[in-house]
DNA sequence: GTTAGCACTCTTTGATGGTGAGTGCTAACT
DNA sequence: AGTTAGCACTCACCATCAAAGAGTGCTAAC
């Protein structure tokens, strides 16, 4: 027993050259075909000098080692979710080939930019380009400055607020003034405006304007209407702006050709909890969640690829794709490091 | 066989109340249950008074007039086009009732108004409200006149271009500038702009850009990016603009169950054109298309409940519900009813 | 260490027969 | 005449069954 250990004992179960070659050609060929595949079909289309039988040995092994498994005794093998960990981590390791970057470019230049446009166009692209769902969110960012106040004239008794802040987010919302200010007297008060607030918080607006409110009798109106924005865009910049596209694009997959699965799936994808639970917080590089790791039992034969990328201000934002396990990882991660360089450069001129 | 003509032969062949009462029962209790409907439980969940036989044959003679169809024979029946025809015709002539109005309502208020989200919360809660798919069309404009222009300082280098028109339609843009422009600098250029230019529209503004353009030569910069963004816009407000809400709500009824179907319709919803071309040109009251009146083969068993809401300068959007052909249509309308409503308040007040 | 051969397993597919819901028709009833 | 009970008939649906085919594991030979 005690030789049981030994190291011929244990060869079958070391991964070596040869095992992995097979392990990759498994997980190629079913991520295209999404159909078990057999020992033949690895003999015939990849390792061509080898007989079925001896891949079917060496799948034995790698069955035995948690990689494969059968959906029953005689079909052919499917990768775990062990294999497809494995998968990721050796195309991570190594560089990402980089081919669309054109036609991803192509499709953000049309587009009108500004925060959300920008966040909701990346998510089409990348939808339409991976044929999976795209995901982006919009960073939080609770320690917005504002930088600029103004109020814009529309009809009489009413005006556009616009708030720009340092981020570079912009926010426009129309409030009721009194008839008798026109543009000039508009643009005075913004003026005012902007001196005494530019450079704080959202927050500090908000607090700052129910003090200044109560001496500037005429101006109370104004006031409290740019308070209620403030406090309402501190809100929302502190919670996750989630742009999803593509969602129906899961249908294209046979796995998800049951009903039920498809809609738990699309439930999923609505409930911004259950999606930010599996969006991995800001961090470099790729963060890739296969199955069990995504956390959710209804999403348990997904996976999910992200990566982040900058807007000013040091701030992040994540972009990912969500799919079947089954997905061929390397095109979406070379498809969203380019994406994710676009949104980068397009946040970055937004917020300059 | 002239007599076959006679008002006795006829008889069978009109319709009369209790038929009417018949064919109203079988439609309801489909909408509900999906399943064809057979005499006995006419009989004994709608007509107490009347024996299965006396049902059948009524039935026998509402599907003779074409109200009626059986998927096999030895089924129940269901409603035709037809017979969705008649019932929704009859439901328009009388009055709908609105009670979920409060529900409605309360769908808008927490949220941003400005054009575009106004338009996509309310696609959203009309999904949400009715579990159908919503679609929300925001007007054509292509008169709109340019009321105010007026630029907001942002880093040095680059300000925010604000564009307000008389539809109270507004667009923002980020612009290069001059660096020696400071904040009263430009707000002097946004009045010289906004004198030259309020009242004109778009497309004028346009023109007149590249003319005015040629004597500045200090703020060709500026001029150029107008120019730009007002055709930009010319473009964007002659196009629809169009908001998709709660697609995969269609996976939740039994016709859809099979995948190809509900991608087919799904696909539907994603090109613009095929959507364009079965939603009412702008016209008052409810349009209701079932069947083969929507003119497309995806969606020949299909059935769009619209109406129209107006938004400031006699321009008018459309709102709707796009579902299976077996829908509440009562139900919908009343919703409906109150949607378009909501939107007309809160376009009016955006726009005032 | 590799491969050919073979028995075995288990899904898939198609055919078969029974069951039940629902109809159409006829004859009796009001 | 209109209504109803009764009955034969049809056809989707379901379960059962057998044949076919794909793929495996194992053994023995190379």
């Amino acid at each position: 027993m005690a030789d049981g250990r030994s190291r011929a004992a244990q060869k079958g179960r070391e991964m070596d050259d040869r095992k992995l070659r097979i392990l990759l050609a498994v997980i190629d060929d079913y991520v295209h075909t999404a159909v078990p595949v057999g020992s033949r079909t690895i003999s015939r289309k990849y390792e061509t000098a080898l007989s079925s039988a001896t891949i079917r040995n060496e799948m034995s092994d790698l069955e035995e080692m948690g990689f494969l498994e059968q959906p029953h005794v005689s079909a052919g093998r499917i990768p775990t979710m062990k294999a497809y960990r494995l998968y990721v981590d050796s195309l991570l390791s190594g560089g990402t080939q980089v081919e669309e970057a054109d036609s991803v470019r192509e499709f953000f230049f049309d587009r009108v930019r500004q925060m959300q446009d920008v966040v909701e166009s990346a998510a089409s692209a990348l939808s339409e380009l991976t044929r999976y769902t795209a995901v982006v969110l919009m960073p939080k960012q609770l320690d917005l400055k504002v930088s600029c106040l103004q109020l814009v004239p529309m009809n009489t008794g009413s005006a556009l607020l616009v708030v720009i802040t340092d981020g570079g987010v912009i926010r426009n919302q129309v409030i009721r003034v009194s008839e008798n200010l026109d543009s000039d007297a508009l643009y005075a008060i913004s003026k005012v405006l902007t001196s005494r607030l530019a450079g704080r918080t959202l927050q500090q607006v908000t607090e700052a304007l129910a003090i200044y409110s109560r001496y500037s009798g005429a101006d109370q109106e104004v006031c409290g209407a740019i308070a209620d924005m403030a406090s309402q865009m501190a809100r929302q910049t502190g919670t996750d702006t989630i742009a999803v596209s593509g969602s129906h694009n899961i249908l294209n997959y046979p796995e998800y050709s049951d009903v039920d699965k498809a809609r738990a799936f699309l439930s999923v994808l609505e409930t911004k909890d259950k999606l930010l639970s599996f969006l991995p917080e800001e961090r470099e590089g790729f963060t890739v969640r296969i199955g069990p790791e995504m956390g959710l039992r209804e999403m348990a034969d997904c996976a999910a690829v992200c990566t982040s990328y900058r807007i000013g201000g040091g701030h992040t934002g994540t972009v990912g794709v969500i799919g079947p396990a089954r997905m061929p990882y390397g095109r979406i991660i070379g498809i969203l490091e380019t994406v994710g360089e676009a949104l980068t450069g397009l946040m970055g001129e937004t917020a300059r």
